[in-house]
DNA sequence: ACCTTGTGTGAATACTTATTCGCATAATAT
DNA sequence: ATATTATGCGAATAAGTATTCACACAAGGT
């Protein structure tokens, strides 16, 4: 067996699991399913690994990073409002897309009830996410290009229950994911403009 | 021991199971957690349950008659589009309250990926419950108490993304549900009025 | 009173899951 | 070349989970 260092292994325990994630669920997410997917033996895992924790956590960090971040970046740029906030939509859904699993995983039990310092992590990830967006939604407001009577966290809330709700309604459905995401968005605009 | 007909024991083990989801999450929801809550032993699930299965399709029958059942009886009566929209969403939120474990339970993996049959039964149920709200916005815009503009299907789905994404918030940061629900709901008037 | 039926349980079974251990071997430094 | 270290794995362990079984006993009809 080709042996390879633990950085390596790691982004590759992380993929698989993401993948097991997307493919089968959170439930399914077990050392062994990620080695199958991973391509590796179960104790292997655990020379990379702490142990399933460690992982829900490097988890957790990829997705925080990814969503979160992308949309900081977006947010801190010099567009208009509404250009930021189809970018910060569109970029959320096709992480979703490639990463099924991942709407499922932040709000899954494990995260929420299992293990209280992943929630606090999640959770305020998911605040530091939804704040990003209530930014963007005000200077919308006040530059005059979305209505003045919504309020811009509320609206953000919404805007964010559409993104998870799509994205598990799809999932369950099986439907396309992005086909249904451009109708939200436009109609989305009806609402706020 | 005190004994029951299965009837009554039905009913306590679906309550029983609608505790544990709610406060430990679907993920705890083993026979043993049940049987703990409901003050029985495990064999006797057995005894009124043909097995695990048949416990998450009657908890899922309880879901769907209780929340779709009561949003069709209102959606059917005849009051105006935005009284009943109201009554649904308050409805709804106020379900969720009482038992909080059900929107984790309608969209987790055992239900959606777990078991087909149920899977069934769940996307069913929900895609019901999206065509009834989405009549009810149709008799608003026609009515003329909703803004033109709007789509009936993207604006139902985003209320109830609005819905489902607040409960799951909430459960995670632990914040007055109703309240939140509140502020979303006068909010979305603005947004389609 | 008695017998049948339905309801109750503790213990046993088979399986899954997370984790550890001893040992093998590739990579790397010396 | 050799010693050391990091990486790999099969097998064992311990705990949890769904399910079954043999047996206990209460209720209700006769």
């Amino acid at each position: 067996m080709e042996k390879k260092s633990t950085r390596v292994r790691k982004e590759e325990i992380i993929q698989a699991a993401l993948d097991v994630v997307g493919k089968k669920g959170v439930r399914a997410l077990t050392i062994c399913s990620i080695a199958d997917s991973a391509g590796m033996s179960e104790a292997n895992i655990y020379r990379h690994f702490d142990g399933k924790d460690a992982i829900l956590l490097a988890l957790a960090d990829f997705v925080g990073s990814s969503v979160m971040g992308a949309a900081a970046t977006t947010a801190a740029g010099s567009r208009t409002p509404l250009d930021k906030l189809e970018t910060i939509f569109f970029s959320h859904i096709k992480f979703i897309a490639e990463y099924p699993g991942v709407p499922r995983f932040a709000f899954s039990d494990d995260i929420q009830l299992g293990h209280p310092v992943l929630a606090k992590v999640m959770t305020e990830r998911i605040s530091a996410y939804v704040e990003t967006i209530t930014g963007v939604l005000a200077a919308g407001i006040k530059e005059g290009d979305l209505r003045q009577q919504i309020s811009p966290r509320e609206t953000a809330l919404t805007l964010l229950g559409m993104i998870q709700f799509t994205a598990l309604r799809c999932t369950a459905l099986n439907c396309d994911m992005t086909g249904e995401a451009k109708k939200l968005w436009l109609n989305f605009l009806n609402m706020v403009r």
